[in-house]
DNA sequence: TAACTTATAGTACATTTGACTACAAGTCCG
DNA sequence: CGGACTTGTAGTCAAATGTACTATAAGTTA
């Protein structure tokens, strides 16, 4: 390969990460602090360099993972912003990837050139630097989509849920009302819901129960030519 | 700006071009025979290098125009391609765009590297250098889907067309039969269909009428939440 | 004019959707 | 203990949609 020594990184491109996560009926996005560098201080979007011996997916997971320290979740490629002005200074040409993921599950741990991470309601983010709010803007509103399509909302509430819990998620992400029995006799229908044979606990009225997305089930389908749409 | 003259590309970064037609009830792609270069005689997706002072979807269409004489159209950006090894001797990433139009609209004018550029059948394709063979294929089934949520499929079919030709083209690309009464009512209720009152003419049979797709009355209904589901 | 091809209209049934009602099963509080 | 309250779960019903057809009309060809 005629190229620098491996872990140099190719100048005009950059990597940013949408991580989407669910916390308390609202959806959630994941920012660092910039700890160096023009925009030190300011929160962004999770970003940095690929190196000329990765895949850009790989470069990816390793950059989201040095700045916060989430690791091991399935990042998907959003799209590429490649405007002249996006970024001061020099030409650069960024990626963005974006996950679904459950925020209990990670401590986030901030290193490299991040001074903090955190998650940030998605209705009440800073102001972002660059493009960044452009990315976002695009992720969300792929993301509504997406949703609907394919059954990617199980990413962002615990592995056994009520239908209830279910059915707030999707009002949060569409941001409308959905009729609860309806919700349920649909989901219900799929056959992609496995039941827990299990009930919530400490709760304060009547237990819920409670269900696991039954992945398995919904490949099966999915080859029958079954599409998941809601 | 920190960087090279402006007419200088960035050397990691390329784009290819999807380019998708329709004739003869068969979905077509556009391709380019290199004229120079290590793949010089053989076919492959229009593409090439991204200056410094163009955005990516500039370059797209500056790039396409160059080496086809295809001007003018819409191109949508698909998905970026940065596996290590996925082009030869140096680390290259590209970012593949995709258009569908009407190659009745078109002359080809091959030109700057290009020795020559041609409509081949999506089911006939030669073999394709680096990974273009894997782009196409993300192509076809983005397309499959996109045509079933959009109205897209009108920009590979003439302006004024029958609604068996519209149909003929769903099972095209969908791969599959459908039902010419059950299509024909689910199309006209959608009110996007404007009338020529006009009727095909030089056929062998009873001539059709003529239909356009109405983009003003399609964006008056997305606005109030409308969408395109076939 | 008969045979053929494609266009276009209509019908009948099953399925799905959307708005609701009703009731069950728990908790909370007096 | 008992009623108010909250959430879960089942069911109803009309309207809209989807699906598999049949029937007929309007041309062409020979």
């Amino acid at each position: 390969m005629e190229k620098p020594f491996s872990e140099a990184v190719i100048e005009a491109l950059s990597i940013d990460c949408l991580i989407f996560g669910f916390k308390k009926n609202e959806l959630d996005i994941l920012l660092v602090q910039h700890g160096e560098g023009i925009s030190k201080g300011k929160w962004a979007l999770p970003g940095g360099w690929i190196k000329y011996n990765e895949s850009v997916d790989d470069s990816a997971s390793r950059i989201l993972n040095d700045l916060t320290g989430v690791s091991n979740i399935y990042l998907e490629q959003l799209k590429t912003f490649g405007n002249v002005d996006r970024y001061p200074a020099k030409r650069v040409i960024t990626i963005a990837y974006y996950a679904l993921v459950k925020p209990e599950n990670y401590t986030l741990h901030p290193g490299f050139t991040a001074a903090d991470a955190n998650w940030f309601k998605v209705s009440e983010v800073p102001e972002l630097p660059y493009d960044h709010h452009k990315i976002l803007q695009e992720g969300l509103s792929y993301l509504k989509h997406k949703v609907r399509h394919e059954p990617v909302g199980f990413n962002l509430i615990p592995k056994k849920f009520t239908l209830l819990q279910l059915q707030e998620l999707y009002e949060a992400i569409l941001d409308k009302k959905l009729d609860k029995p309806n919700f349920r006799r649909k989901l219900m229908k799929m056959n992609l819901l496995e039941p827990c044979e299990e009930k919530q606990t400490a709760v304060s009225h009547r237990a819920a129960s409670l269900f696991r997305f039954d992945k398995k089930n919904y490949n099966r389908l999915k080859e029958k030519g079954f599409t998941f749409e809601l």
